[in-house]
RNA sequence: GGCGCAUUCGUCUAGCGGCCUAGGACACCGCCCUCUCAAGGCGGAGAUCACGGGUUCGAAUCCCGUAUGCGCUACCA
C-alpha cells in the first residue's frame, strides 16, 4: 500500500500486553482508511511507561494485529524511513522545547508540585477553573538564576495565547472549537527532559509526517493544545478524526479492570478474525449500502470517516457470536479444518503437529454437519468427541431422558439389540442403508424413528446433542458402531453397572 | 464548577424537511421444517425518534433551552 503522496496514518498503542476491542477498532479504522486511500500506515509504540513496556508486550501487539489481518508499512518490527518507531528511542524533544522557549512560546517553570497543588485547591475553593496561575511566566533572567541557585529544577511550560479560539474541522465531529482562555499554560517537558504526552505526540506525528490523526474522543480536548503547538512550531497541522467510545454492556468504557476481554482472548475462545473485524467495523460505522457481511477488502473500499457515528456504542457479545457462527458456516471446508485443528489438539482429541491425511479426511466428512451447529471453534471438540472416544460413564441413567420417557430399560435394551442385528447385516455402510435399517427396526418394534435414534445416539455418543446421527454413524464406521452398541447393551443388562 | 461531545426499539444502526402510521440486523417469543441440537423459512412483540419551545404548509431530520450520559480540566497517556 505504501506510496508517495497518499495520507499517512499511525497506530499508537502502548505495549501493555493487552489489546482491547476499543483500541482494535481505532487501529482498524486507521488501517481501512490508509488502505482505501493509497496511504501509508505506521505502527508507533508509545512505550514511555517503562513499567509496563516490555519486548514481550510489543510482540504481543504485533501478533494480535496480524491475526486480525491488519498490516502496516512502517513499524518497529519492519523498519521504515520515519523511525524511530518506539517513542523511547526518539531524542530531540529537548531541542524542540528549546526552540519554543527561544521564540517566546514556552518558558521555564520552577513551581513545585506542592505549590501547584495549593493553587489548584484555592482556585477550586473560589469556584474558579483550576489552571496554571502563570506565576513563572515572564520571570527575569535574574529571578530564574536565583531559583536555580535554590536548587529548583525547571520544567518547560507552553504559554497559551489569550483571547483567541482554536478550531478545526474534525473528520468525524465536524467543526469543533475551544476558547484558548480556558486552557491555561501546560507543561511540555519535565525537569528530567522527558516530554509530556501532548508534546511528544505532536513531535512524533510531525517527525513521522502523519497527515490524519485517528484516536479516541477523549482526546478531543487535547486537540486545541496540540494545534497550538503545531502553530508555534510552524509545522503543518494534520487532520483529526476522533472516534466515540466503545462501551461494555453496563455502558462503561471497555476496560480490562472491568472485565473487558483482550483480542487474543477472543482468539482463544474460538472466534474468527473475520468476525471480530466485521463486528467492530459495524460498531460506530455503517456502510452506505447497509450490507452486514463485509470482508477487510470490502471495508477498505467502503470506509469513510463521515459515516462514523458520533455517539458511543455498546459492544454486544451476542452479535459477535452470531457473526462468528455465520463465518464458520461460510468459510471453505479446508480452512475450517485448519482453524479447528488447534482446538481439537488442545482438548487432546487429535495429536499435535500437522494433521495426518486420515485425520483430514475424517474431519472433512464430519465438519460439514458440525459447522451448522456451533458459534465458535471452541464448541467443535465436544461435537466430534464421539469419533475419538467411547462414551464414558454410560449407565442406565444415561437413557433416562425426555425423548425416551415412554420406554423402560428392557424395551431400550431390546431395541438396541435389534439395531445391532439389523446394522450387522448391512451390506453397504451408507446413510441410506443405515436409515433404512433403523426404520425397519422402528416399525417392527413400534418405536418412533426419533425415539429409536435417540436411544442409539446415547448408546453411541453418550450425549443427547450430537451431529445428525445417521451421518455420524457413517463416519464412525461399522466396527466402532457395533462395538459401542454391544457395550451399551451390556451397560443396560446389568442394572446399576456403569461401563 | 468550567469547557467539550453526545442522545432513534434491550443492543448495533438506517434516516441527512414530505417516500416514516420510523426501515434493517442481533437478542427475545411463536409457528414451520426436523432423528437430537442447530441452521434455515415464516410471523410477532419491541422506539410517542430524551424532554420543552420555536422555524416551516410540513421535523426524527433545522434553531434555542432543559435534562441525562460521557470525556477533558495532571510534571498520566
Amino acid at each position: 500500500m505504501a506510496s508517495g503522496d497518499g495520507p499517512r496514518l499511525r497506530m499508537a498503542p502502548s505495549p501493555t500486553g493487552f489489546l482491547q476491542l476499543g483500541n482494535v477498532r481505532t487501529f482498524l479504522f486507521d488501517y481501512l482508511y490508509a488502505r482505501g486511500h493509497d496511504g501509508a500506515l505506521v505502527l508507533r509504540i508509545e512505550d514511555t511507561d517503562a513499567e509496563r513496556s516490555t519486548p514481550e508486550a510489543e510482540a504481543y501487539l504485533v501478533d494480535a494485529l496480524h491475526w486480525l489481518g491488519i498490516q502496516w508499512d512502517e513499524g518497529p518490527d519492519i523498519g521504515g524511513a520515519h523511525g524511530p518507531y518506539r517513542q523511547t528511542e526518539r531524542t530531540g524533544y529537548r531541542e524542540v522545547a528549546a526552540r519554543l522557549t527561544e521564540t517566546g512560546h514556552a518558558y521555564e517553570c520552577f513551581c513545585t508540585r506542592e505549590e501547584l497543588e495549593q493553587d489548584r485547591r484555592q482556585q477550586q475553593e473560589r469556584g474558579e477553573a483550576p489552571r496554571y496561575s502563570g506565576r513563572c511566566y515572564g520571570l527575569s533572567e535574574e529571578q530564574r538564576a536565583r531559583l536555580r541557585a535554590e536548587g529548583r529544577e525547571a520544567s518547560i511550560r507552553f504559554h497559551v495565547p489569550t483571547g483567541r479560539s482554536i478550531s478545526w474541522n474534525d473528520r468525524v465531529y465536524g467543526h469543533t472549537s475551544f476558547e484558548g482562555d480556558a486552557l491555561g499554560d501546560f507543561v511540555i517537558l519535565r525537569p528530567n527532559g522527558l516530554p509530556i504526552y501532548n508534546f511528544a505526540n505532536v513531535v512524533d506525528d510531525h517527525e513521522q509526517e502523519i497527515t490524519i490523526v485517528v484516536r479516541g474522543q477523549q482526546h478531543l480536548s487535547n486537540t486545541p493544545l496540540q494545534i497550538l503547538l503545531y502553530e508555534a512550531l510552524d509545522w503543518s497541522i494534520p487532520e483529526f478524526a476522533h472516534l466515540p467510545d466503545v462501551l461494555d454492556q453496563n455502558r462503561q468504557r471497555l476496560a480490562k479492570r472491568r472485565g473487558a476481554k483482550g483480542v487474543t482472548e477472543y482468539r482463544e475462545e474460538g472466534y474468527l478474525p473475520e468476525a471480530v473485524v466485521n463486528v467492530l467495523a459495524l460498531l460506530g460505522w455503517s456502510p452506505p449500502g447497509g450490507e452486514e457481511f463485509l470482508s477487510l477488502d470490502d471495508l477498505c473500499r467502503q470506509f469513510s470517516f463521515d459515516r462514523v457515528q458520533r455517539s458511543n456504542a455498546a459492544f454486544d457479545p451476542a452479535r459477535l457470536d452470531w457473526f462468528n457462527g455465520q463465518y464458520i458456516r461460510r468459510m471453505p471446508l479446508t480452512d475450517l479444518i485448519v482453524a479447528a485443528a488447534p482446538f481439537l489438539q488442545r482438548t487432546g482429541l487429535v495429536p499435535t503437529g500437522a494433521l495426518s491425511e486420515e485425520e483430514r479426511a475424517r474431519l472433512s466428512r464430519i465438519l460439514p454437519h458440525v459447522r451448522e451447529r456451533v458459534r465458535t471453534l471452541a464448541e467443535i471438540p465436544s461435537m466430534v468427541e464421539f469419533l475419538y472416544r467411547d462414551p464414558s460413564g454410560l449407565g442406565v441413567d444415561s437413557f433416562q431422558v425426555k425423548d425416551l420417557k415412554r420406554r423402560d430399560l428392557a424395551q431400550t435394551s431390546e431395541a438396541l439389540e435389534a439395531v445391532q442385528d439389523a446394522v450387522d447385516r448391512l451390506e453397504e455402510w451408507t446413510p441410506e442403508a443405515l436409515l433404512a435399517a433403523m426404520d425397519g427396526v422402528a416399525v417392527r418394534l413400534d418405536w418412533r424413528r426419533g425415539e429409536l435414534l435417540m436411544a442409539v445416539r446415547i448408546a453411541i455418543t453418550g450425549k443427547t446433542v450430537t451431529p445428525p446421527l445417521i451421518e455420524s454413524l457413517e463416519v464412525l464406521g461399522r466396527a466402532v458402531t457395533m462395538a459401542r452398541l454391544e457395550r451399551a447393551r451390556r451397560a443396560l443388562a446389568v442394572v446399576g453397572a456403569d461401563v
